[in-house]
DNA sequence: ATTCTCACA
DNA sequence: TGTGAGGA
């Protein structure tokens, strides 16, 4: 009835997220991931899994592994506890307005981006016409 | 064939 | 994080 053990081998996820096995092992070493051990080899679970997916993406928006391994233990303290809460809410909340802040960035470098994307291609439209009719 | 630990021109 | 060594 709980087909819900499905485990992976470090190689099945270093395939599925495009990393080393090597990457999957520090993280471990980092606190990130504890994954259940046969022996010596290492056994992932789906939520070893997630906290893997997680701290890929955590990484991709700019946060450090002792960041990510912070909101770990935040979230696994709160869970449960209730004063955590609190403090765990605080924490969202300034990882909410950093958030915003670097949404915000984005769209200024974008905008510049486009701005001399455009410019980039005026010059090209130019340098055409004057090749087609050159010194005047 | 895979994974593991340890170490570093 | 990468990579190679030497085992299991």
């Amino acid at each position: 009835m709980s087909g819900n053990d499905k485990t992976y081998t470090i190689s099945e996820l270093a395939r599925e997220f495009d990393v080393t096995t090597r990457t999957i092992r520090h993280y471990e070493e980092q606190g990130l991931i504890a994954p259940e051990r046969r022996g010596q080899h290492r056994i992932y679970s789906r939520r070893d899994r997630i906290r893997l997916l997680l701290t890929l993406r955590g990484k991709r928006i700019g946060l450090t592994l002792n960041e990510v391994r912070e909101l770990f233990e935040l979230y696994d303290a709160a869970r449960d506890d209730a004063p955590q809460l609190l403090e765990f809410m605080r924490i969202l909340d300034l990882r909410e307005q950093r958030l915003m802040q670097q949404i915000e960035d984005i769209n200024v470098v974008m905008r510049e981006v486009q701005g001399l994307k455009a410019q980039c291609e005026r010059l090209l439209e130019k340098k055409s016409a004057d090749a087609d009719s050159p010194q005047p």
